[in-house]
DNA sequence: CAGTAGTCTTACTCACGAGTAGGTACCAGG
DNA sequence: CCTGGTACCTACTCGTGAGTAAGACTACTG
């Protein structure tokens, strides 16, 4: 089944990204438990011992795994918003990258939020660690911009309804994979930004003309 | 560790019952895989044949727990929505109706939502089901009161969108259970009704006197 | 009181998967 | 050409959990 001819010896850098990449792959379509170490060493085209030798038991090997997928997807955010911006360019441009990455890294996104959620213990830990830091990034971006008096917590729900949203629409765009990035999060801006309430009467956000 | 005296010989239909219960209960806490049937038939106070001669496989059980568990809600939706109303009051009694029934079911919305749809196969049949007909409900709402001309596929991606949103609000919930249920409705209410550009200029969404 | 239908159990088989023991192949430096 | 170290493997152990065989106990029916 091996289609390359045998790889000749590596070092132990290259080993641990491919051992990585695989694990993400298998995770992100079979789910912890059901994803087995034997798969996931036949993936990365290596014995099962050298899976252990270098990446220790299946826990810590899925931890790091949504480690380093929850690290890359904060810095392709971080990297696309535009601070200093009015905030609903700020939250556009966030939107962007959040559907860009997603886009482009569907297996790191199942593996980060569909499997890594369902997984109780230290799992869920990085996760939360994650959707904090998007939550207070949003909440930040509301009380800096609302001019109505708002309660801390009042913003903190809403902030966690929005990435919430955006959570999940990223998950329903798994399964409608057609659509563009740009669309989606062109939609789910206007969803929150606008409102059914203004949608329904036609009135529509747009970005501001190009720089 | 039997609390109870050894229950007597119960007719069929009342142990299907307290099987199901056994298995939304466990399914819930674990996962499916995670899940053994010999815990739910300890938790059901019966012994595993049992279990196997009423509920058949571990998978037919799980998609029974699915099916049973999303009748109920669907259900609850049902009744609870009053049409021949204004769109804005359908949508805030569906809500309501919605966060009512997740406040009151949490494993059974645990089931439904975390474990059902991170298991692939014949599971995610089910709950596909249970959200296109919700999404078709919203989707017919929206296109029963928009004035502006809007394409079917926008509007079921908006429905789409919002049943994400609330899917995963109640997802949050689950994590903020001090929040009562029509609190959290209201909030997402005006989230996806007015949006933040309404928010933060304090213009608030709120549900006509009572009749 | 037989017979039979339905409830219920103990005590298995068997496969699969996590983790390991105990090596072999290859490449440095002396 | 040895010596050590690192990459790498085959071939196991062992626990856990799905599913079953075979029968026991109860209750109704004639």
């Amino acid at each position: 089944m091996r289609t390359e001819g045998r790889a000749k010896r590596l070092p132990r850098a290259v080993r641990e990204r491919q051992i990585m990449d695989a694990a993400v792959d298998v995770f992100s379509r079979l789910g912890f438990h059901a994803a087995s170490m034997d798969e996931i060493s036949e993936v990365a085209g290596i014995s099962k011992p050298m899976l252990y030798a270098y990446l220790g038991s299946k826990e810590e090997l899925f931890a790091t795994c949504i480690r380093r997928e929850a690290t890359r997807m904060m810095e392709a955010i971080a990297t696309g918003v535009e601070p200093d911006q009015e905030p609903d360019v700020q939250l556009w441009s966030g939107l962007r990258a959040f559907f860009g990455f997603v886009g482009e890294n569907r297996a790191s996104w199942m593996v980060l939020h569909r499997q890594a959620s369902t997984q109780g213990g230290p799992f869920a830990v990085e996760l939360t660690d994650m959707r904090t830091r998007a939550v207070s990034l949003v909440a930040a971006l509301l009380t800096q911009s609302t001019k109505a008096p708002a309660t801390k917590l009042e913003a903190e729900s809403l902030a966690a309804a929005l990435v919430g949203a955006g959570e999940s629409l990223a998950e329903w765009w798994l399964d409608h994979p057609e659509e563009p990035a740009g669309v989606v999060a062109a939609r789910l801006m206007n969803l929150v930004w606008m409102g059914f309430g203004d949608l329904v009467e036609g009135n529509v956000w747009h970005p501001p003309s190009r720089r």
